[in-house]
This record gives C-alpha cells, structure tokens and sequence, in this order.
DNA sequence: AATTTTTCCATTTTCCAAAATATTGACAGG
DNA sequence: CCTGTCAATATTTTGGAAAATGGAAAAATT
C-alpha cells in the first residue's frame, strides 16, 4: 500500500507512484497546511527509500504543490485568503481564455460531452444537510469538476489545460473548508440554475458565456474567501 | 565549474546550482530542443553525482522545461508553432492581468523603477544589422525583460508573476531564432516608439494599456511564428 | 521467410551509508 | 538576567553501487 487516501494511484516508477500520493494527500488535505514535513516521517508513509521520495518532492516543489527551504526540509504551503485570490484570479483570466477558444474550435462531441458531463452533476445533487453527506458531497465534487473540464476541453492548448488544471489543484485543497460550511456557500445561490444556463450558452457559442463563467468562478471566490475568514484560518 | 553558459548560479545546495544551470542551458539553447539527455553526459556536464542531478531534473519536469518518460530519460521539449503559440497566448492573458492589478496598486517606486527601466532599454538599442553584435542584442533582451517585468511588478499576486515568469522563460527558448532573424522581426515596427507609448499610458493609469500590452504582446508572437516557419523548424 | 520467444546490454531507477548542514541546549561571560 | 559561543543531536543532502526496466539483437519455432 502506497496512498493513504487513494488506493493505487497507477504508475510506472516508484517515484511517480509516490508523486502521486503524496500529490493527493496534499490536495485531500491529509497533510496540514503549513506543516513542514519530515524526510523520515514521509519514508515511513509512502514506504520507499529516499530517491523516489525526493524526486516526487522535487517534482512537485516544481509546481508549487510544496515549499522548499534549502536544508530545511519542504513544507505544505499555508492556507491565507491572499493566496485564494491570487489562484482564482488566474484560474479565472486561464478559463475565460481557453473558453473562448473551446467555442471557436468546439466539435460535435464537444457539446455531447458537456451535455453528458452536466447531466451527471444534475444527477449527483448536493445534499441540503451536510451531515454526514461526505461521500455523497465529494461525488458531485468530482462530477462538478468534470463538467467544467468539459467546458473547456476543445481548447487546442495543451499547456493552457494543463495550466488550468493546476490552478483547480491548488483550489483543490481548500475543499475541507468548502465542505465544512457548503451550507453557508449555497445561500442566495441556486448552483443548478446557474450552471444550467451557463452550459445553454456555450453550446450556443454566445461569448457572453465568458462573462458568466468568470462571473461564476469569481461568486465561487467569494464563497470561499467567507469561509476561510469565518475560520479563522490564520 | 558547474554551468556552461551561466557563470555561477548562486543556490545553497548542489542540486540547486544544478538546478540552476541546467535551466540556464535550456533556456540558452545549448542543449539543442528536441534532444534525449543522457543521463551520464549529464552527469558528466554538471559534475556531480546522481542523487542531486535526478532532483533537479525532477523539478525542471514539474515546470515544463523537461518532458520525462518513465525509464526513457528525459527530452528538452522541441519547438512547434502550435507551442509558441500556446505560450504567448497564456503569457498575454496573464500579464493583462497582472497589468490591471499593477495600474491599481502601483505607487511611485513602481512608476520610477518603469522610467528607470525605460530608460535603460532606450540606452541599449537594438543594432541595426545583426553582424556579429550577439552581445549588443543579448544586453537589449535583457534590458527589455526586465521594462517588462517592471510593468507588472506592482501586482499583489505572487504565484501570477511566477507565473508569467515561468511563460517568458519558456519563450526565452527562442531567442536563438528570434536573434538569427531579427531584422526581419524589425520590419514594420517602430519598437522603441511602441516601447514608449506604452510605458505613457501605464503610467498614466490609463486601461487603453492592457489592450496596447496584449497587441504588443502579439506582434511578437507573430514575429516569431513568422520565423519558425521560415526557419523551417518540424 | 515471417513471427514469436529468449537473451543480452545500455540505461534508468532505487537503496544505503557517508558527508554536510541546521538546530537545540548547555554553559560561560557580560 | 540576558547574550553569545560551542558542542551534541537531528535532519537533510550527496555519491556510488546494486537492482529493475526497456529495447534490440539473436535464436527458435512455425
């Protein structure tokens, strides 16, 4: 066993292996933010001599997933309302771009699988309590994301999705905080509407959808910046 | 000696200098794009031992210098229009917004450290024929990165100027090509009046600046395809 | 002759122990 | 009582040797 909270994250070397597990314990949120992390700690939890680990580390240092201090080991960056801003402002100007690219180059399957990808989160509902609702919370987590992934997949930029891709990571880990007071985030909004009309639009290929997808990102923003300051996260 | 085509990169520990290095000569070119890197020629190269080589690789990897193939080593990634396009398009949509958030909260030192860069861009002209004047062009990019980097720098988004730094460097790459034809890239274009205006209005908190940025931004894009075609690059 | 299987070799990947560097706590001097 | 120095300890970093892997040549089978 490798993940603690993946299964088997598949991979060829041993160095990916762990890259990717420790990729998703940073972004579930099993590794606290801000925390440093121990070389022998994490040789106990991913089980692997120290190579793979440091490349793994390395790697992900690359993109920003950890913080390195030279001899002082890495660490999980800390979580702060400037740092949620300043990934959705990108996540926001990266969006709008490769929106308005997937609407130029968008084909027939494009729109079949927003269509598919939206019926699929309409399908996993948010539950009105969250009690104890986790599993179902992160089922439409899971759909949400593939939907808006859908919306920009015709993009012909392989580094702009990608890029895309990170910054939704990096939103990634703020989900404990979205989850815990998903309550608070849905009021004044009605989710299902709002996406609904954002998916009629870019099939449509009217380029008001790009106003309406950043209006949407920068509400989620909100959202999320309200949580972490009644969290009091310093 | 540790680089080939950098001095000595300052960083604390070995795999950081090599991190370093190895960088430097992607971005310069001498380590030709397209190529498989040898582990042992690297090793050879940067004179040092694995464990610090496979680390700084790794970290070049997560920030796109590098492709890596499980147990196939690892590639400088080659040139292709469709990626210089990508880039730019990325580097414009970011450095738009960064420049909005900059003509917001840009104080007086910002607005010097834009004359002063001004200036100093203005003092290093572009040679007019591209003889054997490398060191003349080489001193103009410099100075003309950093007029840019001065632009943006009043940005209150760490990761968005990482990340914008992250795009020139990735069209760094093409200097050598952009150098090999740069009377052509001349033609048309009044650089240091486009240089000029530009600066005004950014100083003068005027938004016109965004859309001059982004059509700036473009020409040079254009330039440069224009070159890779005519480069006949596969 | 073509196709599959086997063997070998170059290369990457991994482990491990030694070296380098930080951090902690104690202790002497101001 | 505070401050700075020095040793002891903990942690990270590095080099080299061993293991694993992929690809290509060689052998064997159809």
């Amino acid at each position: 066993m490798i993940s603690l909270s993946n299964p088997s994250p598949p991979g060829r070397t041993l160095a990916e292996q762990v890259y990717g597990a420790l990729k998703s314990d940073i972004l579930a949120g099993a590794l606290t933010a801000g925390s440093a992390l121990l070389t022998r700690d994490l040789l106990e939890r991913y089980h692997c001599g120290v190579s793979p680990l440091r490349e793994a580390v390395a790697r992900l240092v690359g993109e920003q997933f950890l913080e390195a201090t030279s001899h002082r080991g890495v660490r999980v960056p800390s979580f702060s309302v400037n740092d949620v801003e300043d990934v959705y402002r990108i996540r926001i100007a990266l969006e709008r771009e490769a929106l308005a690219l997937a609407i130029i180059h968008g084909d027939d399957n494009w729109e079949g699988a927003i269509l598919a990808a939206g019926h699929r989160m309409e399908k996993a509902p948010l539950p009105d309590r969250n009690e104890d609702q986790g599993h179902a919370v992160s089922e439409w987590e899971k759909r949400h994301r593939s939907f808006h992934t859908s919306l920009v997949s015709a993009a012909p930029s392989p580094r702009l999705l990608r890029l895309i891709n990170q910054m939704v990571d990096q939103t990634e880990r703020y989900r404990a905080l979205r989850l815990a007071g998903s309550d608070q985030a849905k009021i004044g909004r009605d989710i299902v509407a709002e996406h609904r009309r954002l998916m009629d639009l870019v099939i449509a290929r009217d380029p008001a959808c790009l106003e309406l997808l950043a209006d949407h990102l920068d509400h989620t923003r909100q959202a999320v910046v309200a949580l972490i300051r009644s969290a009091a996260i310093p």
